[in-house]
DNA sequence: GCGACAG
DNA sequence: ATCTTGTCGC
C-alpha cells in the first residue's frame, strides 16, 4: 500500500477548485464509444475516509470484463486533500485515487467511479476528471440522483429512463437512471470520459450480475474499508 | 435569500 | 462518507 501526498499546487478554496474544473473541462472526450461491454478489463475505484484521523484510503481493482474475476488490486493512503463540498468531490478523491491506480501491475482498461462524470452541475464529476487526468476511459456509477431530476425506470431489470438536468431550457439528458434489479432503486450512470452513455449502461448492466451495485465499485469498497481500518 | 446537494 | 441493532426475506 503506497502512501501519498497532497499535490502542492492542489486547489484550497472552492473558487480555486471550480476554476480548475472549468480550465479541464474543454479536454473530455465524449465521441468515442468506448471498450466493448465484457471484454478487456475493468477497474472499479472507491475511497473511505476518517476524518477523526484526517486518513483517506483509495481502492482499485482489477476485474477481468468476463468473468468478473479480481485480477489485481491495489490501494494507497493519504491525507484528505479537500473537504466534502457538492460539486466538488473529485477534489477529495482523486490524489489517492491516482495513487492506488498508479500501484496496480497491469494496466486498468475502463475505469468505473462511484459518482458522477458528465452529470455534474459544469459538467466535470469525479468520472470526468479521473478520466482527463489518466486519459483512460471512465464512466460514473452514482447511488443517487444527486441534482438532477428522472422518472422512475419500469420495474424489469435493464429499464432506464433519462436523468435530466433541472431548470434547465431544454431537457439535457446528462446520464441515465438504470434498473440493475428488478424494482429495486435505479443507480445513476453517466459518462465520464471516452465511453458512449449507450454503452457505460451495457458495462453496468454486465457488472450487476448479482447486485444493485457494479461489482467493481462493491469489490472497491470493500477494499479500502479494509485498508482504511489497518491504519 | 433559502433549501438541495455525488461521496 | 460515517454513526449503528435488529429484522424481514430470498
Amino acid at each position: 500500500m503506497t502512501t501519498v501526498r497532497t499535490p502542492a499546487d492542489w486547489p484550497v478554496t472552492e473558487e480555486e477548485a471550480r476554476a480548475v474544473q472549468d480550465g479541464l473541462r474543454a479536454r473530455v472526450v465524449l465521441d468515442e464509444p468506448g471498450p466493448p461491454p465484457g471484454t478487456g478489463r475493468i477497474t472499479g475505484v472507491d475511497v473511505a475516509y476518517d476524518d477523526e484521523r484526517d486518513v483517506v484510503a483509495a481502492a482499485a481493482v482489477v476485474l477481468d470484463a468476463a468473468t468478473l474475476d479480481v485480477v489485481a488490486e491495489a490501494t494507497a493512503v493519504g491525507r484528505v486533500s479537500f473537504p466534502y463540498v457538492p460539486g466538488l468531490l473529485a477534489f477529495r478523491e482523486i490524489p489517492t485515487v491516482l495513487a492506488a491506480l498508479d500501484a496496480l501491475p497491469c494496466p486498468p482498461g475502463l475505469v468505473v467511479c462511484d459518482g458522477y462524470g458528465l452529470a455534474h452541475p459544469r459538467r466535470f464529476g469525479l468520472a470526468s476528471h479521473l478520466g482527463v487526468l489518466t486519459g483512460l476511459p471512465a464512466i460514473g456509477v452514482a447511488k443517487n440522483p444527486f441534482t438532477f431530476t428522472h422518472d422512475e425506470p419500469d420495474a424489469p431489470r435493464g429499464s432506464t429512463s433519462p436523468l435530466l438536468a433541472k431548470g434547465g431550457d431544454g431537457r439535457e439528458e446528462v446520464g441515465r437512471a438504470l434498473r440493475t434489479r428488478h424494482a429495486v432503486k435505479p443507480v445513476f450512470v453517466s459518462v465520464g470520459h471516452r465511453v458512449s452513455l449507450d454503452n457505460a449502461c451495457a458495462h453496468t448492466l454486465a457488472l450487476t450480475p448479482a447486485y444493485r451495485l457494479p461489482e467493481t465499485t462493491r469489490r472497491a469498497d470493500a477494499l479500502c474499508r479494509r485498508a482504511l481500518g489497518a491504519i
